[in-house]
RNA sequence: GGGCUCGUAGCUUAGCGGUUUAAAGCGCCUGCCUGUCACGCAGGAGAUCGCCGGUUCAAAUCCGGUCGGGCCCGCCA
């Protein structure tokens, strides 16, 4: 009976009025009228507060000595507050218990930063992630990590309710040639070889087609070994993984699309701003947008004018249309105000992905700017006519190969939206990107690789691989986006053996080694695969754009900092050499 | 691997064109207080200014290095 509670503390109401009650928590705070003693008993259902007089001598003591964070146990009898003392912040301010017994379970030290059910500490993160355990104990974490839990119960119900069924697949899994960096983890029975932590359960899944399974669902655990971003974890994270068979990319879309605007419905304080969610093919979004994941919210999209330039004498604009390349342009509204400095800026941004420079015009009373005086009348006109440019406006040019001007403008559009507050954060703007490139050369080799998942079927299988060019090939490949981030991604898979030869055969890989490196994936495809396609959007990013959270550690009970340790822990850490021996490795230290 | 930025009581910050006692709010400790709810009032303790070195009569302050955090680029099929 030591430690048996009658109610939690978010649970008692004047219903309960006279009723003798035992409740345990942490002291939120106390307030010491000296010849009277008010605790606020926190838990993580709420907060009651608790009353000590004086006549009750022996506890009045005990709880004269509390402080914060200490764990009581208190016995005592509801009691209405008077009509003026009811705090309507409480769901139980209109009653508070009057106090008869109270046991310490636990002191506390004095806690490194104060925890206040009120408001978040402003400590610093390092130490607040080094006692994630106190940090934790916060309403603002407490509420996520139960709203945490209601998602991904909707996701399995939802998910259940058209029987998909949940299946776990290995985690000590194969290295994969492709993708990320993997983490290895040390075999002891077969020394010198390595499992690998799943950057994703791809090719389980698949195989779970092959077998039969029809359809399959988990809340996966994926590892990869990337350096991290406010938007990234270091090390692992969880994805909606889900296939099907039978189907076509519009079941994908489907499912997944009913799916968010549900969650986004019942778990977010934001309004879908399409919906349906917009479909935007690649191309679509690159030569609009500058991007394979479009902020939404705002429109500023980049206008087509080399037909414009076609014969200009400007210089720059010839050389890159002469080069097979184009000249695009972005006009912002009200953007002639923009300081000399934030034109250097975004220059900057521009010549960071590979422009020479951003020319740009102003728009006074009449144009202004220094490529003014290259360009004809016809021309000068027709960027008026093209961009709808209007006194207050700058025009801003890109001039290059194809996808430079695009990426670089979308970088620019990005920070124009930032400069000139024109994201709405009360909006998610979901939207698909579909028919991505199957390939492109690499930057480094100069070779045609896999731009994305190898598996991915091409848009029109077989006929695909009629197209000369393989960087005109598309792959079945779609993302879901939405706010400018990239929330998941799918695709209908390759499930012919022939097609996924054909397939890797233009990224180099013989037949041989395809054999050899994806052995069990073509040996299944063989034995009578049916076709799927699934998806894989990652719940972290769902979670911090439907919460609302600025930081991914925020949606994790126990994060790793941006340095891919845990403060707590402090893992990584080093292990004994018997270990070391065991597994027969050997540590060569920097 | 690279860039930007931060590091001063337990916490958050001020001071940083060099100077004597490093300042404030919160927290902590002590005392007073029977209606507070982030209670109030009075008093007190608490800091080798991340670390190492340099310049200087003198460094929290200027310079160099180093360590740690955050954000970004690379990377993330």
């Amino acid at each position: 009976m030591k430690y048996y509670r009658t109610h939690n503390c978010g649970q008692l109401s004047d219903k309960n009025n006279g009723e003798k009650v035992i409740l345990s928590g942490w002291v939120n705070s106390r307030r010491d009228h000296g010849d009277l003693i008010f605790i606020d008993l926190r838990d993580r259902f709420g907060i009651t507060q608790i009353v000590f007089n004086p006549q009750k001598r022996e506890s009045f003591n005990v709880a004269d000595k509390c402080r914060s964070e200490y764990v009581i146990r208190i016995e005592g009898e509801v009691r209405l507050r008077p009509e003026n003392m009811i705090n309507e912040e409480l769901n139980t301010g209109k009653i508070e218990i009057e106090v008869e017994k109270i046991d310490v379970l636990s002191e506390s030290k004095t806690p490194p930063f104060e925890i206040n059910d009120k408001k978040r500490t402003m400590a610093n993160e390092e130490l607040r992630l080094k006692y994630r355990f106190l940090d934790l104990r916060h309403k603002y974490y407490q509420d996520i990590l139960m709203k945490r839990n209601e998602f991904i119960r909707y996701i399995r119900d939802y998910f259940n309710k058209r029987d998909f069924i949940e299946i776990q697949t290995p985690l000590l899994a194969n290295s994969s040639p492709e993708g990320a960096r993997d983490y290895l983890v040390p075999s002891r029975l077969y020394p010198g070889k390595f499992y690998a932590l799943p950057q994703a359960p791809q090719q389980f899944k698949q195989l779970l087609m092959v077998a039969g399974m029809d359809k399959y669902f988990q809340i996966a655990p994926c590892f990869r070994d990337e350096d991290p971003r406010a938007d990234r974890h270091p090390g692992d994270f969880y994805q909606l993984d889900f296939e099907m068979s039978f189907v076509e990319r519009e079941d994908l879309y489907n499912i997944i699309e009913k799916l968010i605007i549900e969650l986004t419905e019942k778990f977010s304080d934001k309004k879908i701003m399409h919906n349906p969610f917009p479909r935007i093919s690649w191309d679509e979004a690159m030569n609009t947008y500058g991007s394979d994941k479009p902020d939404l919210r705002y429109d500023l999209p980049l206008i087509e004018l080399t037909e414009l330039f076609k014969n200009t004498n400007f210089k720059v604009f010839a050389n890159a249309i002469s080069q097979g390349g184009c000249v695009k342009a972005l006009k912002v509204t009200g953007g002639s105000n923009f300081s000399r400095k934030q034109i250097d800026d975004l220059t900057e941004i521009a010549k960071s992905e590979g422009l020479g420079g951003l020319a740009y015009i102003i728009y006074k009373d009449s144009p202004a700017s220094p490529i003014l005086k290259f360009l004809s009348d016809r021309e000068v006109e027709g960027i008026k006519n093209e961009t709808k440019a209007k006194k207050g406006d700058i025009v801003f040019f890109g001039a290059d190969n194809w996808l430079k001007v695009v990426k670089a403008l979308g970088k620019v559009r990005t920070q124009v939206a930032v400069n000139n507050k024109l994201i709405d954060n009360k909006l998610i703007a979901w939207a698909w990107i579909y028919d991505f490139p199957m390939y492109s050369i690499s930057d480094i080799t100069g070779k045609l690789d896999f731009e994305h998942n190898p598996f991915s079927m091409p848009v029109g299988e077989e006929k695909a691989f009629e197209e000369k060019d393989a960087t005109k090939i598309r792959s079945t490949q779609f993302d879901i986006v939405a706010n400018g981030y990239e929330i998941g991604s799918g695709s209908i898979r390759n499930h012919r053996p022939e097609l996924l030869y054909q397939a890797f055969e233009l990224a180099g890989y013989k037949r041989s080694e395809v054999d050899k490196k994806f052995k069990h994936m073509v040996e299944a495809m063989k034995f009578g695969a049916p076709p799927h396609g699934g998806a894989a959007p990652g719940i972290d990013r769902m979670l911090m754009l439907i919460f609302g959270t600025n930081s991914i550690r925020d949606i994790y009970a126990f994060p790793k900092a941006g340095n891919a340790q845990d403060m707590m822990t402090g893992s990584p850490s080093e292990v004994s050499e018997a270990q070391l021996k065991e597994l027969g490795i050997k540590i060569n230290k920097k």
